[in-house]
DNA sequence: GTCTATAACGAGATAGAC
DNA sequence: GTCTATCTCGTTATAGAC
């Protein structure tokens, strides 16, 4: 046969990518090797090696291809027409799937292993904040604009502390196994933008 | 000279302390060697395996002394005598004085590496949560009682939200190298326990 | 308490066969 | 596109001299 059409997960490259943004979002990217993808791919590392150069050009495969899926499910709550309050909500759900999974943020862990990334995934993560807050702030304007949201200062500093207080929410109840403890810290950071 | 009193990092386990404190802190806990600490001290990697049988001792010791130093600090805002509101700008001031020393709170940065750490290590990390969530309830429980303090939902709900609040905000401002990033996100967390 | 020496392993990477 | 084979280096750890 020629090839699937849209099984996602057919090819190699997708397989690999796969496999490592799980072990990263787990481990971290100091915490896992190509020996770790290969074998649980069933390959070689240098069957790796073919597909990405090494370590840093996966890394930055990586975040390219999670940046995208992430901006897919802002343009699908974009679309949702829903209110602002219910867009944040569908927002804070996007960490919640993550976390669902036992797994960090892909860019919120990255965050962490920030001095030790190479140039291209370093930038590449601040993008992937920049892009959430550029996003998170129009919302909060349109809510501030149709009276469902109140908050004081700029929304542009209100988008950083959600980013913020939802990383973190993410990265403590990690070792606590308990999403129940990121849900209410993520409705209390959401309150806190929508009560007058 | 017989040693020093009260010299703080005069010893060399104290000094192996120090160093590899900052680079778990800076690099996290995989992202830094028995040699990168040698190295810096100016010793062999046979020396420092002398003082902390291996990496998972030194570990331990290093969330023990960081868990004990900010016990200290904790009883220090306490016992200022400073009212509820003023007692949370200064344990915020605690997270702001690491993360201007370009560094991520020490357990912060375990709780990313918390799936590759070893057991005893990570009771550590959930104990040191523990205590500052134990900490921040009772002034928030103080806040509430002398009505300096406006909150919904439990001390305990509102205090792990202010703890991972204010740990995300460091992760994310790290990557900017910006701490009033960090300074702004911490004022709205604490002001969402402050209003009526 | 620190050193030299060395063991034992794992990681990232490459060359060249198939 | 994947393999075998190999290289080089870093990391953790130990034995024994000083």
């Amino acid at each position: 046969m020629a090839r699937r059409t849209r099984g996602a997960e057919t090819d190699t490259p997708s397989a690999i990518l796969d496999l490592a943004e799980r072990l990263v979002q787990v481990r971290g990217f100091n915490g896992f090797s190509y020996g770790d993808v290969a074998s649980e791919l069933g390959v070689t590392t240098a069957a790796l090696h073919y597909h990405f150069a090494g370590k840093a050009e996966l890394g930055a495969a990586l975040i390219a291809r999670y940046a995208a899926r992430f901006g897919d499910a802002l343009a699908e709550i974009e679309a949702g027409g829903d209110d602002p309050p219910t867009k944040l909500e569908a927002y804070a759900g996007l960490y919640l799937d993550v976390l669902s999974d036992q797994r960090m943020c892909l860019c919120g862990m990255l965050a962490a292993d920030y001095q030790t990334l190479p140039k291209q995934m370093r930038d590449a993560v601040v993008s992937f904040f920049d892009e959430n807050e550029v996003w998170l702030a129009r919302v909060l304007e349109q809510g501030k604009a149709d009276g469902t949201l109140h908050f004081t200062g700029s929304a542009t500093e209100a988008a950083q502390m959600i980013v913020g207080g939802l990383e973190g929410a993410m990265l403590v109840a990690r070792p606590y196994g308990d999403t129940e403890r990121f849900q209410t810290a993520a409705h209390r950071l959401l309150a806190s933008v929508a009560h007058p």
